[in-house]
DNA sequence: GCAAAATCTTGAACTAGTTCAAGATAATTT
DNA sequence: AAATTATCTTGAACTAGTTCAAGATTTTGC
């Protein structure tokens, strides 16, 4: 039996669901450990689980033409992660989804959630409002990208997720933030 | 009495709702005509409603410290808008909203969609629906952004949406794309 | 249809950030 | 604790894209 409590926690801020509902949930989920390095998403695949991190760090990136890293989105504890176009329209992934830490994450399915979120009203609110504040800050990291420079970027990045950037290798930040990891570091010994 | 088909169709496509539930969302819907280059959100003020287009074009923009101007969506019929983050927090907005052309839009007040959303099974499934292919299209739109040249993310945008690039001025394309006006032009008469 | 306003173009000087290369530190593994 | 692998730093040469300025073209309002 695993420990739910942390993700019914994170449903809890948003709509309150019944101990049936609960239950029908948390029956969804299937528990998953994975080990440093280890990737969760692979292109090619069809990204099926939406994946919640209970206990590490995972970041979701791709490869482009020339085989450089842009990381999409870096999380930690209490966070969610996929590859939401490939889940979305279960089409095959093209992002990558790696393990920065040895970690343990809760996989729902697609179909599963889809089918629940339609059966259980909350739920569906529930998805709906997470999914309405992932999409405004994904905005806002659209606007920063567009208007600022990459050291107003990784400062305020530094100043609003200090404990991402002190568990993560630089590397990953830069990429995050579109910045060459060599020019991350000028801009840090500058600072 | 307006011309709801446009709006009822777009939800049509990912949820069926009975005629009562079409009555009562369609009753929330105020209709507003605006001029090109009229204001239809404004920083300091909060961004009420979440707006939808019948008929014309608008961007949502902001100015950063310099007075740059930054595209950050640009709308056609049947596309919703909004300061999304202000919306959702109902604090005051920092960015416009700017019609391009003379249109008419229909305005859903945040607190009755939030009501019906909680009343109406099916239209919170519309709105978690709608909101992951947006939030799924930003995410694709970072990833441009970060990964591509300028040219490139042009020459991408004018093929996906030309009939935008046709109506929309060009500088405004450029803000959306983070490219400055100029370089735009350059890039163009490259072509 | 003319005047004014808005938009687009082009060139020259510049700069923020990249790329490449090589060495320095730090973290893991045996 | 030595060896290997991963990460970070620094400098020099480069380039994609910016900024400024001024003129050309198109659109809009009266």
């Amino acid at each position: 039996m695993e420990d739910y409590h942390s993700i019914l926690n994170n449903i809890a801020r948003y709509v309150e669901l019944s101990e049936t509902e609960k239950e029908k949930f948390t029956s969804i989920i299937k528990t998953t450990r994975i080990k440093k390095r280890q990737f969760v998403i692979q292109p090619g695949y069809v990204c099926e689980y939406r994946n919640y991190i209970l206990k590490g760090a995972v970041r979701v990136f791709y490869l482009d033409d020339q085989g450089k890293e842009h990381t999409v989105s870096i999380g930690i504890e209490d966070y969610y992660f996929a590859d939401f176009t490939s889940l979305i329209t279960q089409e095959p992934a093209t992002h990558f989804a790696e393990a920065l830490e040895d970690s343990i994450i809760f996989q729902m399915k697609y179909e599963d959630i889809e089918k629940l979120c339609a059966e259980i009203h909350g739920l569906s609110e529930y998805f709906r409002k997470i999914t309405e504040r992932a999409f405004a800050s994904s905005r806002k990291r659209i606007v920063a990208n567009i208007g600022k420079t990459s050291t107003q970027r990784y400062v305020e990045y530094a100043q609003k997720y200090p404990n991402i950037v002190n568990r993560v290798p630089q590397y990953v930040i830069a990429s995050y933030l579109g910045i060459s990891a060599e020019f991350l570091s000028k801009i840090r010994s500058r600072q």
